[in-house]
RNA sequence: GUGGGCGUAGCUCAAUUGGUUAGAGCGUCAGACUGUGGCUCUGAAGGUUUGCGGGAUCGUUCCCCGUCGCCCACCCCA
């Protein structure tokens, strides 16, 4: 027997409407904010990660998912911000429309181990707003991830910002860091140690108790900051306060993608265990640049859809209230029921039938389970009759009607 | 990638210190006098015989090893 990939996930027809409600949703609410869709493949250079997501990140080190192909070596996207700005830049939008609003609903995979809320072919709804710099934009995101989690029946998340500052900013805060862990870097804890190597701005949000220590004593702060992000920084949460956006200001808050400047933030939910981040992003003011094109600062942010569907309240089930179901009692009958199918489907009501052959008794019970709202019953007498009996499966009446006027009685609904 | 737990019908779980035909509930299907669902009752099907492959044993679903899968945590991240 064939199985699944380890991670992937098969999402069948009783999960679909949940899906279809967050899409829906996304859908609706990202055009309030002017973002145009975005439709970008699953596949890219694997290049394309490794110089924007950093070659030292850990997306980009063990968890891609490569495939080798004559001389190219492709990636299954591990995330679509890169393959956005690549986009972009290839389309020449900079030099068309400067400034651009983009979202996007897909899958991602990344070859992680699987836990709760970790899959190897996730999926994300995101967005990324190309082009400008002014901190205003970076507040609307935020407040427009927090709109849309409201929106998605999501309650009890919380928004944790901070700001990296600018690349000079990072490096800075690189060496701070380097000077003042160095001497007693056989006090971090292991992964602390490899990570002082190559990835130093991670231990600044390391769980482990005694690093939080020794880095609460360092005392970091925003004191890496040029007057220039401070300012920056200041404005955002400005109008966060003024939009009523509720958010924690997190010193520690680090990412671990290369490509975020300045303001960076992390959505996460008690309800999800250890993968408790349900979205995150930031700025990337540098991106575009660094992937070749004209230099375009930019800011973005990204959804997990399982881990939002894990903790949204509103758990909608996939109920068949529109559907009208016919039971013919016959072979004639069965025959008739077809021109009748055929004639709803033409008017737009959604009509299925029994295959199976079953009794009356086990159709209607068969109706009753999917929960259509009517049942059609085509029996001899109604053959006779040149008529249909309709049944309201919720009040129990029922009613003899001719064709015209089964159609009229059912278009209403 | 590292550690731990688990793996018995479609689903949730049982199965006495390893001992004869592996059980239940739910679900599915069928029936309960003529063409009518939900509740109830009755019955049936469904496990290539316990993820897979080895091993120890007179014998194992139960013990050991390997493997695969799932879950949880670490890590990472959405």
């Amino acid at each position: 027997m064939f199985k699944r990939i380890t991670g992937t996930k098969d999402i069948l027809p009783g999960e679909v409407s949940a899906w279809q409600r967050i899409e829906e949703i996304a859908r609706n609410t990202f055009p309030l904010y002017n973002y145009k869709e975005i439709r970008l493949p699953l596949i890219e250079e694997a290049a394309l990660f490794n110089r924007s997501l950093g070659e030292e990140a850990e997306v980009v080190k063990k968890q891609m998912f490569l495939i080798q192909r004559d001389h190219d070596t492709l990636a299954l996207r591990p995330e679509a911000t890169a393959s956005v700005v690549r986009s972009y830049i290839e389309n020449s939008l900079d030099k068309v429309q400067g400034f651009a609003k983009f979202y996007y609903i897909g899958a991602m995979f990344r070859a992680e181990r699987p836990q709760r809320g970790r899959l190897r072919q996730f999926h994300h709804i995101g967005c990324e707003a190309i082009g400008s710099a002014q901190p205003q934009l970076d507040a609307e995101i935020i407040s427009l991830a927090d709109k849309l989690l409201k929106n998605f029946s999501v309650s009890g998340h919380r928004i944790r910002i901070n700001s990296l500052g600018c690349p000079d900013d990072k490096k800075k805060l690189t060496q701070i860091l380097k000077k003042s862990l160095g001497d007693n870097t056989s006090k971090l804890c292991q992964d602390c140690q490899e990570r002082f190597q190559g990835n130093i701005l991670r231990i600044l949000d390391c769980k482990n108790e005694s690093c939080k220590e020794i880095v609460a004593k360092l005392d970091i702060g925003q004191k890496h900051l040029c007057g220039a992000c401070i300012g920056h920084f200041r404005q955002v949460t400005t109008v966060l306060d003024m939009l009523g956006v509720e958010y924690i200001v997190d010193d520690h808050l680090v990412r671990g993608l290369d490509y975020y400047t300045r303001t960076v933030f992390e959505i996460s939910h008690p309800g999800l265990g250890a993968q408790d981040a349900i979205g995150a992003g930031g700025r990337y003011d540098n991106l575009v640049k660094q992937l070749g094109g004209s230099d375009q600062p930019a800011v973005g942010f990204a959804f997990g859809v399982e881990r939002v569907l894990l903790v949204s309240a509103d758990k909608v089930q996939g109920v068949s209230d529109k559907l009208v179901y016919i039971i013919p009692l016959g072979e004639e009958a069965r025959q008739e029921s077809m021109i009748l199918l055929n004639e709803l489907r033409q008017q737009g009501i959604c009509a299925d039938t029994d295959y199976l052959g079953k009794s009356l008794k086990g159709a209607m019970r068969q109706a009753d389970s999917m929960g259509v709202k009517y049942a059609v019953i085509i029996g001899d007498n109604e053959l006779k009759n040149k008529t249909v009996m309709l049944k309201n499966m919720k009040s129990g009446e029922q009613k003899e009607l001719g064709r015209t006027a089964l159609v009229k009685e059912l278009s209403g609904n």
